[in-house]
RNA sequence: CGGGGCGUGGCUCAGUUUGGUAGAGUACCUGGCUUGGGACCAGGGGGCCGCAGGUUCGAAUCCUGCCGCUCCGACCA
């Protein structure tokens, strides 16, 4: 490819539209357009990015035995309505009627489509275990699409759906998984961390998200330095924290004039934060509200909450719900006094129950309670493990701190068991001549926002940097001068040499100063660019440059081959 | 869903307060010159000023509605 005829419109300057570091690049190096809110066009380049991650993610789940197939995008609401995901996947799943009126959704996953398709034509134990997948788009209607590629209403995915005869067999194909998504994100030549996850909506249990490292990560997660524990902080569990028992003092009223959060109320009352218990008001989505405790230094973690109350959707209540259940405002929350109050569920974080003397709101204006006690003056509902963790907190399995990071979700792999293969009927003849349920597990790499993920780990301010594995070429030869005969037949000769070589080339003839090829060729990101001026002329040196380390090297034109492919092995 | 900001040539933005012939930089085209990190000179093309109404002799500018983009928020008490 020469340049001169590459649709890559490079821009000069950021549009003002982007605003992570992804997105940005990808518009600049002409990547990208946008058509709509997250939905965008992928240019040529990014295009052979793409077609590079596919081809890595195919050959790992070819390897394990994945089959490859193609389902329709548009899918019938009859398949959604049988499992109940019709009315549960909610304003996010994107709907259309056909001239009949009949639904139909643009397919947000295929649990429903493959299901429905693998019971058709699987009786048998002799036809598992089976693996199958397809790469195509998915479409979900986000709330607010924002970060380009990395959170778009329509995205490349890379699904694969497992059937066991039974849990030793998804176990089997689990862990086959596991491993291709290793060696996937490996190949992609990404730093990643595959962390224990909350399984979601997709329902479920059992499950590892794959993250890619990067500071603009969406997820936390935590990870142990001494064991080999790492876990989204949404699923990090944490022990409660034993305290000396002192004795109960009686329940006292404080006036706490103006003292909303806790840093106010401990300052004011002198106390340590970690003697308060903090009162977060919920509303799940039937209208029960839920009062959240835990200790004054620590934070609520939503999702261990939402699985406790076993509700669809849960949201901070607004001041309105507050004072119409409570009486009161946010900031003078409590648990005391509230038993046997209709349509309020109090769930306490664990180490709360083992506090002592603690203070807490009083649901009364400019008032908090001192010398609470848990189980003495209030009884909640649920006692469990609420936390989020955080740094330093200590290691679910060693105890040993641990450390924090931030991470970009690029897969997730699932043990579905046999959630949607029984309301779906998905059965075959076991051999003992009983009919079950299929096992089943299911797969996700986000493509697209993998090749997201890439730029946010690998660029610099001239632009990205791509690993070798996923550029769109390996290397760009750049002759100084076009208008110099000499240069470019050396170009030409080069250019022609290591393409045929099998190192994917492309040549920048196009006839502009030096600098503008330059930094189009460091915006763009390929790994090695190859200048052609009068000292390779002149001395007969080919002169290749790293994009990642700036390291400019010099080889005769004999070996000069070799040596780069030497060269892009390690990048 | 709520709130703020923004919509002017492909991109970045000025002009809107105080209504009066639509601008700059960049990109693009032509010619010249230049060629080791986004040069320079000369000439040129390109805009229903987001859309629809309204006020006015006259609207990018004022008013109303809608649409789009973007950020923040959805109360961590």
């Amino acid at each position: 490819m020469r340049c001169s005829q590459l649709f890559a419109p490079t821009l000069r300057e950021t549009p003002a539209e982007a605003e992570v570091v992804s997105h940005q690049l990808m518009l600049r190096a002409g990547l990208i357009r946008k058509a709509a809110g997250g939905v965008y066009s992928y240019l040529p380049l990014a295009w052979r990015i793409l077609k590079k991650i596919e081809k890595i993610v195919r050959e790992e789940m070819d390897a394990k035995g994945g089959q490859e197939l193609a389902m329709p995008i548009m899918q019938p609401a009859e398949m959604w309505q049988e499992t109940g995901r019709w009315n549960v996947y909610g304003e996010e799943m994107f709907r259309l009627q056909d001239r009949h009126n009949r639904n139909f959704c643009l397919g947000p996953t295929h649990e429903e489509m493959i299901t429905t398709l693998v019971r058709g034509d699987v009786r048998s134990y002799r036809q598992l275990p089976l693996m199958l997948y397809q790469i195509q788009n998915k479409y979900r209607d986000e709330i607010r699409p924002r970060f380009g590629l990395m959170r778009g209403r329509e995205f490349i995915m890379k699904d694969l759906y497992s059937f066991d005869r039974d849990e030793a067999g998804l176990d089997e194909s689990y862990n086959k998984m596991y491993d291709a998504y290793s060696r996937v994100f490996t190949r992609c030549g990404l730093s990643f961390r595959a962390v224990e996850a909350d399984s979601g909506a997709i329902g479920g249990s059992g499950s590892h998200e794959f993250m890619v490292i990067a500071e603009s990560g969406e997820a936390g997660i935590v990870y142990c330095g001494k064991c080999d524990y790492a876990a989204n902080d949404e699923k990090a569990e944490l022990h409660p924290i034993c305290l000396p028992s002192e004795e109960q003092l009686p329940l006292d009223e404080k006036a706490t004039p103006g003292m909303k959060t806790i840093a106010e109320v401990s300052q004011f009352l002198s106390i340590s934060p970690e003697k308060t218990i903090k009162t977060l008001a919920y509303r799940t989505d039937t209208g029960t509200l839920v009062l959240a405790l835990v200790r004054g230094d620590h934070e609520v973690n939503e999702i261990k909450l939402l699985n406790k109350v076993g509700c669809i959707q849960l949201e901070m209540a607004n001041e309105e719900a507050i004072t119409q259940a409570l009486g009161s405002r946010a900031g003078y929350l409590g648990p005391v006094g509230l038993e046997g109050k209709e349509n309020i569920i109090i769930v306490a974080d664990a180490t709360v129950m083992n506090m002592n003397n603690a203070v807490c709101g009083a649901n009364k204006l400019d008032t908090h309670y001192s010398n609470v006690n848990p189980g003495r003056d209030f009884k909640p509902s649920i006692v469990t493990d609420l936390r989020l963790i955080q740094e330093n907190d200590p290691c679910p399995h060693c105890g040993a701190p641990v450390k924090t990071a931030r991470g970009i979700e690029v897969g997730q792999v699932f043990k579905l068991f046999t959630k949607y293969s029984t309301s779906l009927q998905a059965t075959f003849i076991d051999v003992d001549s009983k009919e079950k349920p299929m096992v089943m597990g299911c797969y996700g790499i986000g493509v697209s926002r993998t090749m997201a993920a890439a730029i946010e780990q690998n660029y610099d301010k001239n632009g990205i940097i791509w690993p070798a594995p996923i550029a769109p070429y390996h290397a760009v030869v750049v002759p100084v001068s076009t208008k110099d005969e000499i240069q470019m037949a050396l170009a030409e000769k080069i250019y022609t040499e290591l393409n045929a070589s099998g190192i994917e080339t492309i040549l920048d003839d196009r006839n502009e100063r030096p600098g503008v090829k330059f930094k189009d060729a460091d915006l763009i990101g390929y790994p090695l660019k190859i200048t052609i001026g009068p000292k390779a002329i002149n001395e007969n040196l080919i002169e290749v440059k790293v994009r990642r380390t700036g390291e400019v090297l010099y080889y005769g034109q004999a070996e000069y081959l070799a040596n780069i492919k030497e060269l892009l092995k390690n990048l």
